[in-house]
RNA sequence: GCGGAUGUAGCUCAGUUGGCUAGAGCACCUGGUUGUGGCCCAGGGGGUCGUGAGUUCAAGCCUCAUCAUUCGCC
């Protein structure tokens, strides 16, 4: 059942429509709306690898990621400021998201170290030795000129005691607040998101949410999770936290996840979604379609002239076929990344978009059970206890 | 024609003084990949050790013959 928005957002969010606990909203930034549930494709250091942004544009992507840590380091945030920052680098006038590096910090370089002061680390492209804090962080994302900032965070890996992830709920909520102190509302066009974590502990999930929330952030995002815990945990974890956000801001599942994750996700509430996993398994000949997952390396492919999907209409399968997409990809030919990656950008985006039609027509219900029947063993990990 | 070298998995090769169901890398086949190092990880199939004979309890390894490839010299 669509429910009509019964409390209109009052920033730059605005909710339209309910159909359960899904949502479709609105999100206005500075360089334009954004229409939620949203996917996000990930452009780490300035470009969706692989696609250029025309073809985003024709994909109808509305906003991509950017991230302050690959950024900073190469080739520079001020070096992008001294170039009309990073929507005129990167000849991208849409929306930009810029994550702040926190992720990477813990999981690229086995050497940081998280103090109160900020977290060390060494780069991973020559060693070199930074400090990130927050004030910094939110400083790299305003010379990117970033629409949405996300705030320094710790996150934790799965498997980490309730001692440490209880201290490092705190650590992370003291940081968002330097983070909004060091922008404070109207300091800028820019947006700032808090990140909530508490591991695989929900009180401690709750702790965080509580904190957070209690401040004037644009948005909250769910961090810390698909970092090695059971897909069960994973969206129980998400469940817990989904439920105890505030209704009228946007929610942010960083880093998630496979289509069933995400419709998931939106039947728990959640707005905005990026994942690397479209455009990763691409260029590792991982495709998704109408009909599930298709590894393109296989060998029965090797003959079959039919298309990638042939519910498709993206130019990958309106042009190509799975021989010539199976022959690109054994033979490491760069087109292959190319097509590959610009098929499952346009698979997220439309799952995502026709999510938020189903929403808008209260519907959802029977979108999501479709899905779950394309993924059944997914779908039954999901809901396994632990 | 003479002399030397080399023949082990599809490819490139390792296999100690003869000693369990002959190994590696790459390739091939099948999975995996969740706030991105175009990577990486896991599993799998595949060899009458050029061929024939001999020595030995036992031969990829030692002996003889033979075939093939290759280098050098007439």
């Amino acid at each position: 059942m669509t429910a009509p928005a019964s409390s209109a957002g009052s920033g730059a969010f605005t909710l339209l429509a309910r159909d359960g606990a899904a949502r479709a909203g609105l999100l206005r930034t500075a360089h334009g709306p954004v229409e939620t549930p949203v996917f996000m494709p990930v452009g780490t250091g300035g470009s969706v690898k692989a696609v250029a942004q025309d073809d985003l544009a024709a994909l109808g992507a509305e906003i991509v990621l950017g991230n302050a840590y690959h950024l900073f380091l190469r080739p520079g945030d001020c070096l992008v400021a001294r170039r009309g920052g990073l929507h005129r680098f990167t000849a991208w006038d849409k929306p930009i998201l810029t994550d702040s590096g926190g992720y990477q910090a813990f999981s690229l370089s086995g050497l940081s170290r998280f103090t109160e002061e900020g977290v060390t680390f060494r780069s991973h492209l020559d060693g070199s030795r930074h400090l990130f804090t927050p004030e910094k962080v939110v400083g790299i994302q305003r010379n990117l000129g970033s629409d949405i900032m996300m705030v320094l965070d710790e996150c934790v890996a799965y498997g980490t005691s309730r001692a440490y992830t209880a201290a490092s709920v705190g650590l992370t909520t003291r940081w968002a607040l330097r983070s909004r102190a060091a922008y404070p509302r109207n300091a800028g066009p820019a947006l700032l998101f808090a990140i909530t974590q508490g591991g695989f502990f929900p009180d401690l999930r709750t702790v965080s949410v509580e904190e957070l929330t209690a401040h004037d952030f644009d948005g909250f995002a769910i961090g810390g999770l698909s970092v090695g815990e059971p897909k069960s945990l994973l969206h129980a974890m998400l469940a817990h936290v989904a439920a105890l956000l505030p209704e009228d801001k946007p929610r942010y599942l960083m880093g998630v996840g496979t289509p069933l994750d995400i419709v998931t996700g939106i039947s728990r509430g959640v707005d905005m979604f990026d994942c690397v996993l479209p455009t990763r398994n691409a260029r590792n000949g991982t495709l998704f379609t109408s009909r599930g997952r298709l590894n393109i390396k296989r060998r029965e492919y090797a003959e079959d002239d039919g298309p990638l999907d042939p519910a498709c209409s993206c130019y990958t399968c309106r042009t190509f076929s799975r021989a010539y997409l199976r022959h690109l990809f054994r033979s490491g030919e760069l087109l292959s990344y190319r097509l590959n990656s610009l098929h499952n950008l346009a698979y997220f985006l439309n799952l995502v978009r026709g999510a938020r039609q189903a929403v808008l027509e209260g519907r959802f219900a029977a979108y999501k059970a479709a899905l779950e029947i394309l993924y059944p063993e997914e779908a039954a990990d999901m809901r396994e206890r632990n």
